[in-house]
DNA sequence: GTGGTTACATCCGTAACGGACATATATCGC
DNA sequence: GCGATATATGTCCGTTACGGATGTAACCAC
């Protein structure tokens, strides 16, 4: 069970990595994309510097939340200089498992607040 | 505009610092109660240590999301030794805030990954 | 050719995390 | 009475994370 080891290890998600595992749960991105998907998804909320971003893209590949993978076929303006990651099945649970736990967290919060 | 940039300048929260607010946000609440309560709202997952949990207290109360307030006329067991903290409109505005960020966050999430 | 965007990367000071340890009182079992 | 456990707070300090500054380089627009 040295899944749910590695799994309980990398949970709590900090609110970047979080962001990572989203941006990259719909395909593979690169450095770059994530940080400018983050930044879309989350109004502009929540920007991501590139110490912030390729520190965590190597602390999570470490954790095996991600994996670099080949470049998808792309060939557009940059494309040679492209790095990209994609979410591997353990990044999709610890994602499945952080969003549950953020939802009841963020639910009960809420009632505490008087909704 | 200063409790504006206070609020900017708290978010994101941690997840340590989240869960502080929830536990207080029912009203004042001592380190040690504070701790349990987090442990059991979130089933063992989230386990603080002490220094967690007085460290966060200080930045938190330096940061202006709780204060210490008096002994709220308890005067239980260990009723001396506690020192009790509240939420302050700062951090109930920070809690808002968050929970909805994190509610929004959960929700893209559990939609990529196919709910 | 200057400025802006894309895209990656490292450096490094500051801050946060979190286990280990220290201390003291109270309670419970035996 | 004695040891273990729970309550309750706190410091110490090594490890990790954060994140701005800086560097590099290709490309485009004007």
């Amino acid at each position: 069970m040295t899944e749910t080891a590695d799994l309980e290890a990398a949970l709590p998600l900090s609110p970047t990595a979080f962001y990572v595992l989203v941006a990259m749960a719909d395909g593979p991105r690169h450095g770059y994309a994530v940080a400018r998907e983050v930044e879309e998804l989350t109004d502009g909320r929540i920007a991501m510097g590139p110490g912030t971003l390729y520190g965590s893209l190597q602390r999570m590949s470490a954790a095996g939340l991600i994996e670099e993978s080949v470049n998808p076929g792309e060939d557009g303006l940059h494309a040679s200089r492209r790095r990209y990651y994609e979410i591997t099945p353990l990044g999709s649970a610890a994602l499945r498992v952080e969003s549950e736990r953020l939802l009841r967290a963020a639910n009960v919060a809420r009632e505490r607040l008087g909704t």
